[in-house]
DNA sequence: CGCCGAGTTGAACTGAATCAAGAAACGTGG
DNA sequence: CCACGTTTCTTGATTCAGTTCAACTCGGCG
């Protein structure tokens, strides 16, 4: 199922056009090894065991990255949007079994690529690599940045930041994934906004 | 001051050229854009609002990176022993002012090369580059596991890894910095090692 | 209409934080 | 080598924020 040019959106295509600056030409190449694929809500992307083969555009919907614990716990890493790309980062780099499970939150429309094409793809375009590895870095510092905002911000300073940074998730996705996302119950959430608004 | 190939550990010189494949002249002409630094016990290899402007090899010693909240809390993102590499990657990429603390824990020697010399010699050194990305892709992976287990694990558990992954520490580092880093105060960190001692 | 999932609310509980005091270890200088 | 002061660790008593569990409300949907 051959992708065309004008079924991809515009994001996409300036993506790789002008943020990574692949020629047309290039852009064309690469775009012939992506494949459009549709995840409904609440199915998986990806569950933890599975290894990560592709890579992938977040097209339309959004998505959660998240771990169970023993007691069958769920903890959200991190949501993902339109515009966003998909996949479990380290299972896709080493090939072995992931540890998270990707779910799509509502319907989703993803354009996959393969790990194998891609590599080869960067192997011929070094400017992909370049833009593939910068893309990298930014997720780190970001991950990073997530990771000093657990340790330090109590869960009120948590929410309001996520409430300023992200006021639009709150119209798209439930509480309860926003509760798990921040790291405290439904119901702490529930008081907590609660506890705003009368303010 | 010209550093000498004889005065450098072992470790160093296999890690550009075993690890990262340089061929002899290479790793000569990158260590001679590395220097020699002393950092004493307590004193700051990078403050918060600095920017980062080396990359530095940690070649003895250990240090602590953390964040200072508003109330002046420190909390400890991660430690570095000998053998890794230091700095505030974010501020080292964009060259603005960084977040994080760098501190020795332990008396330091460091081997530093500059952002530009180093960005330089990796034009000149493909591989060079493709280890310095690697190794930061590897990190990403366990800033990513930190931060999950953050979020899913009891402080119980968190203790319990730690002291089976490293246990080293324990005979190096004070244990009010691993209360800190995983993130629990000093009297509860020593509650929680009185009571799994009675078991 | 009745069911189901999501959100809210209440009451009891719990585990870690806090504050403060004491003990132990460390290092420094006499 | 000991004595003193400082830092680190431990311990106790108390407080408190968030969890847990259960009941209840609300809205959508078959």
């Amino acid at each position: 199922m051959q992708l065309y040019r004008s079924e991809i959106s515009t994001h996409f295509v300036e993506l790789f056009t002008k943020s990574a600056g692949l020629s047309e030409q290039e852009f064309e190449l690469l775009l012939s090894h992506f494949q459009r694929e549709y995840v409904p809500r609440k199915y998986f992307y990806l569950k933890a065991g599975q290894v990560c083969t592709h890579t992938a555009y977040l097209n339309a919907g959004s998505t959660r990255t998240f771990t169970i614990d023993e007691k069958g716990g769920e903890h959200i890493l991190f949501f993902a949007f339109e515009g966003w790309m998909i996949g479990d980062l380290e299972s896709y780099h080493t090939q072995e079994p992931g540890k998270w499970y990707i779910q799509a939150m509502e319907d989703c429309e993803l354009l996959r690529i393969s790990s194998t094409d891609m590599k080869k793809l960067e192997a011929q375009i070094p400017k992909l690599k370049e833009w593939h590895s910068a893309k990298q870095t930014k997720s780190h510092f970001a991950t990073l940045n997530r990771l000093a905002e657990v340790k330090t911000l109590t869960p009120e300073e948590r929410y309001l930041n996520l409430l300023k940074q992200h006021p639009h998730i709150f119209q798209r996705i439930p509480l309860q994934f926003i509760a798990s996302y921040l790291d405290i119950e439904p119901p702490s959430l529930s008081r907590l906004r609660k506890r705003l608004s009368c303010k």
